[in-house]
DNA sequence: TGCCAGGCATCTA
DNA sequence: TAGATGCATGGC
């Protein structure tokens, strides 16, 4: 980050953390790489430089101007630096299998990102890949969303895409997707689908409220549940899980002490997946 | 050229 | 209700 500025540096406790992996493990399509260690990323009406220095987390705004109280907290709640990540892991390594898969990537931490960006992203990723969601994900803030900074655009707000058509759109090259996105920003935009209105469900209410946007199935909204509302006992399952979870344990079920923590253990199996375990040689 | 990718909607039996 | 199929696009 010196390259940038050495002044008003956001230091947050990053103790475990691997940010690397954390931004490139297919939880978020927001971040880029700027330079060698050093992530830029937008999440709701914020952007940041991140850099890991050891035990160290740190963010620099990109005009490098101080952060505010609620701008730190921010931060702080993204990168879920509040949870006890010694504590969970500890819990997971109880089950064998999955064990292995939290060694393959113990620097991973799941995100708290904002519900409608990751509502966005999730409906782009549907039979797609990180790489595409990503370029998907960054025209879709470039071309509509509010510029927070040079090279640092916002998702477009719901009310924004909720005018758009789906010709006005090609060219994300989204695809069929494109619909979909103007569906969740006419559902959010109108009042029908809202965050607050999600927080006060439990986890199938909030899944059905989700699954009743088109283009929202199983799946994403799922991942919404996950990422974009903190709730952790909601795993994802995606082709890779679908494959790995047979493959690691004998019912396929999770193991009892995972209980409450399935979307985070989904994410170590997830990235043991694809990476190591189930990966063909 | 065909398969695959953090799926979903729609059709059909 | 479950299973099959089409959908857009790009990388390999």
């Amino acid at each position: 980050m010196e390259a940038v500025n050495t002044k008003n540096l956001l230091e947050l406790d990053g103790r475990g953390i691997d940010l690397a992996v954390t931004l490139g493990c297919g939880q978020t399509f927001s971040w880029w790489q700027q330079d060698e260690g050093l992530f830029a990323g937008v999440a709701g009406p914020h952007a940041v430089l991140a850099r890991q220095a050891g035990p160290v987390l740190q963010l620099q705004k990109p005009d490098a101007t101080p952060f505010d109280a609620a701008e730190a907290d921010f931060w702080h709640h993204y990168f879920a630096l509040g949870e006890d990540y010694e504590t969970i892991c500890g819990l997971l390594r109880q089950s064998k299998p999955l064990a292995a898969c939290v060694a393959t990537a113990p620097g991973i931490r799941v995100l708290r990102q904002p519900f409608f960006d990751t509502l966005l992203c999730f409906i782009l990723s549907q039979n797609s890949n990180i790489p595409r969601i990503t370029q998907n994900a960054t025209g879709l803030r470039t071309h509509f969303g509010r510029q927070l900074y040079p090279g640092f655009f916002a998702f477009p707000a719901a009310e924004r895409l909720a005018a758009l058509d789906v010709a006005e759109l090609e060219p994300l090259r989204a695809g069929y997707r494109a619909r979909y996105l103007i569906e969740a920003g006419r559902a959010v935009a109108s009042g029908r689908v809202t965050e607050e209105a999600l927080h006060a469900l439990d986890d199938e209410q909030a899944r059905q409220a989700l699954c009743g946007i088109t283009g929202v199935g199983r799946k994403v909204a799922d991942c919404v549940l996950l990422f974009g509302l903190g709730r952790r006992g909601v795993a994802p399952m995606d082709t890779w899980m679908n494959k790995a979870m047979p493959a690691l344990f004998e019912d396929g079920a999770w193991p009892a002490c995972a209980a409450g923590l399935e979307g985070i253990a989904q994410q170590y199996v997830f990235w043991w997946a694809r990476n190591d375990g189930l990966k063909p040689k």
